[in-house]
DNA sequence: TCGAGTGTATGATCTGGATCGAACACTCGG
DNA sequence: CCGAGTGTTCGATCCAGATCATACACTCGA
């Protein structure tokens, strides 16, 4: 009767709209999550899970990235079994921070 | 009859053209040069010098920043006398990275 | 219930960048 | 020609953040 309860601990988001400025900057200045973010914007949302992007580094420093990319409200993050699902959250962002994202994912390097 | 010789070396400039897009988000992803930039904007071309920014560093430091938005194309210096006057590029800039400048202009903190 | 798959937390390391003080270079007015 | 004003360079320090290896936590299928 009782929704299923989650047993693991459902990361925290932030909302793009209490996200400063520099901390939106500070997250897409970084190769990597700037790599995440491209990639994830060319998947439906909620298709890719964590360890399916194409990224140089360990686990570890992955989910340290994910966790920033969160903090910035750049991505919102699901747990489907033992993957977690991303999306990112478009029109959220970009009704706080109006072009960026459009800015990063059509610019070339 | 000679043009006057610059005595002192010119500060070697980089168009935003040939600026990379990590290289421009990290430019403006730091307190003090945001700082800058938006004071610059609030100026008429050429009206400031290095020294007349409102910001909590030292001259060193100051140096160094305007050396970082020289390389990310966000500003252009000019030297008259003993100072260095400063301008926003902005148009070029903003062929490069549309929105970005004025993104970073327009957002609260 | 066990094990493979997935992601997080922890502790350590390392590096780039931000900062400062001091020394240096240049310009201009007196 | 000196001195005040301005900015750069150099060397040193400091710290946030990026990274890794390891250990841990949770989920699900066999």
């Amino acid at each position: 009767m009782t929704a299923p309860r989650a047993h693991r601990a459902a990361p925290d988001h932030t909302h793009p709209d209490h996200v400063p400025l520099l901390t939106a900057l500070s997250a897409l200045a970084d190769p990597v999550r700037l790599r995440l973010v491209r990639e994830l914007a060319g998947s439906a949302d909620w298709d890719r899970a964590c360890g399916s992007f194409d990224v140089p580094v360990g686990k570890a420093a992955l989910s340290h990235h994910f966790a920033t990319l969160r903090a910035a409200g750049l991505v919102e993050q699901r747990d489907a079994g033992p993957k977690r699902l991303n999306r990112l959250r478009r029109a959220e962002f970009d009704a706080r921070f109006p072009g960026l994202l459009d800015l990063v994912l059509r610019a070339e390097p």
